[in-house]
DNA sequence: CATCTTTGTTTCATCGATGAAATGCCACGA
DNA sequence: TCGTGGCATTTCATCGATGAAACAAAGATG
């Protein structure tokens, strides 16, 4: 039986069941000593009252909110929002809500987040920065309960949760290179951001693979994307697919632009992978649905947003030890694309 | 300069200043009477000190979080994390945080987001139910600030912002009867949910459209899914392809079980639309980028995004007039796919 | 020049839950 | 019988920001 809960208080409900308002705290709470029967009036008045917990005031005594903070450029590129599902799945273990902001990538934005302007008080932060970089270290200063995510952007003293970009990229275009292509592009370059980003490292590893193989990478294959949706791939695809000397291989930077380089070479008339092999990075759900489904780097998107909860409530809970540096597992899934 | 942020407080910082904690709560708040040299004095002692708002005092006190709760069944559904990604968006305009809330469509989930046991605190709920049915309105009871998308699930004093379900389905049922199909085929029923739910509304439309062109619909042509996931639509698609009488279009109740279906055609060396015709429903950003691009229902999503956090809003603030029951517009967008 | 406004700042109490410590009660052993 | 210790509950102060109202100083008004 719930009743109006207006502004209903412990020492409301305590009132009611004939005990102090400290005595229904150490009911919810779960405090060891507390009869049974005076449990069960106590709950009983929770009950009636339809008292709820006013967690700005135990925020203030105890120091903690209950939610952490998960910046990440966009919800609507598939990796993120499959990261997302995730993070808020693990931290769900810890008794944590998630508050979601989107930085659309932006620089400006993601100083806000950092500068805590555009954040909620929250315990922790889980930040995937995308326009940030070597030398932005003096922007974490008092940041403390921080995990970051996707590239070794900062050398200052933080947590990181990293893929094996480099490396990953590079067993993609070996994959390739291994299945007899020669003129390999790549999709998704972007020259405006840092040096350690994803697009630069993942950059790295073809070239790196390419140059091991002796293949050649004319400029006019590595394609800039500068926002890693579907309509980028599509529309670097089709100028892939208009070149005098047409590739016989995309690696796309992630599965978004791959899935977008798919449906153009379909619009085309271009067989995938007969004509053109495609290689995506990410292994998101809809690449197993593409048509034809989708050969990309796994990168472990489940163990990242594991380790990232599970480092950041380590330091909550008051780890001290120097910042750890975790790499994740990647694969290739070889699917029918390439 | 940013200092050590550890527990600096408006006092802190006013000492510092020269001022009241007072005074800097006006400053930080943009009281309209202080001097702009004091003001210039306190925002640098900010600055100096690092000082972050404690958001768990304001809350405290002002009886409000800054933060609102989304609560949908699941980020990896396209719809629901488009949905996300414009509530966020929309959210930003008043200020407000988003806690997300996955339910995972599970009945006892959704129960705990109303009772408060599985949400924070915060200024409000906008609640997409999907266990939960008419019989359940006396779960809602204490939730004043408090709009349901989605399904017109209850009959109780509460917000609704919904889509035209019914009247969308038959649109789109209507269009591939007017292209000359029969033996048109629905993937997406649930047995299992309320009669007002998603997928109950849009099986009500296929079949008054069906029914009025007088068109059979045997059972073995409506499928049953229950998640709606990619993996429903191919295997929905599958079995349909199986049939001794193979049906000649399909209608998807969600783009995600189209893209699936697609996907299950083309692995079967079946042409769309030539041989089956697919159209789907919500017209997420991968409808236009699937092959062949999918003909399905624009439901609105921006707009339901928006009017449900002004409506959110607008209770916050007081608004008191009896709750609203929002249609939005709906239409067809034809692609190749159908 | 005394009074009334306006402007800028301060004082004080308060929001609701919890940490620390005190209290009352009962059981138990010597 | 008295002390000792454990259990259950209470008392009290406190977290940090803000609403209400008081206050001081500077201008406006007659």
């Amino acid at each position: 039986m719930t009743g109006k809960s207006a502004n209903v208080t412990m020492a409301d409900v305590g009132a009611l069941a004939g005990v102090t308002a400290r005595t229904v705290s150490n009911v919810l709470s779960n405090h060891p000593s507390v009869r049974p029967e005076t449990r069960d009036r106590v709950l009983r008045a929770v009950d009636q009252l339809g008292y709820r917990m006013n967690t700005s005031a135990r925020g203030l005594k105890t120091g903690r909110t209950g939610s952490i903070t998960l910046a990440i450029p966009d919800l609507g590129i598939d990796y993120f929002n499959e990261l997302a599902r995730r993070v808020i799945v693990e931290s769900e273990r810890h008794g944590w809500s998630v508050v979601i902001q989107q930085t659309g990538a932006r620089r400006e934005t993601e100083l806000d987040i950092l500068s805590g302007a555009r954040r909620q008080h929250s315990d922790g932060l889980i930040f995937q920065p995308h326009a940030l970089g070597p030398g932005d270290e003096k922007h974490l200063t008092g940041n403390d309960r921080l995990v970051i995510l996707g590239d070794r952007i900062f050398n200052g003293p933080v947590d990181h949760v990293a893929m094996a970009n480099t490396d990953a990229a590079r067993l993609a275009t070996q994959y390739l290179i291994g299945r007899g292509r020669t003129r390999i592009a790549a999709i998704g370059s972007n020259p405006g951001v840092s040096t350690i980003s994803a697009a630069s490292l993942r950059l790295q590893g073809y070239l790196q693979a390419m140059q091991e193989a002796g293949l050649p990478t004319p400029p006019e294959r590595i394609v800039v994307a500068e926002e890693w949706h579907l309509r980028d791939g599509a529309v670097a695809m089709t100028h892939l697919l208009r070149l005098d000397e047409r590739p016989d291989a995309v690696f796309c930077f992630n599965d978004t632009l791959a899935i977008g380089a798919l449906h153009a070479a379909a619009m085309n008339g271009v067989r995938v992978p007969d004509e053109i092999a495609v290689v995506g990075f990410d292994n998101v759900p809809a690449a197993q649905y593409a048509f034809p489904p989708l050969t990309t780097i796994e990168p472990g998107t489940e163990q990242i947003a594991k380790m990232a909860v599970d480092l950041l409530a380590a330091r909550v809970n008051g780890r001290t030890d120097p910042p750890r540096e975790i790499f994740t597992d990647s694969s290739l899934v070889v699917r029918r694309s390439a």
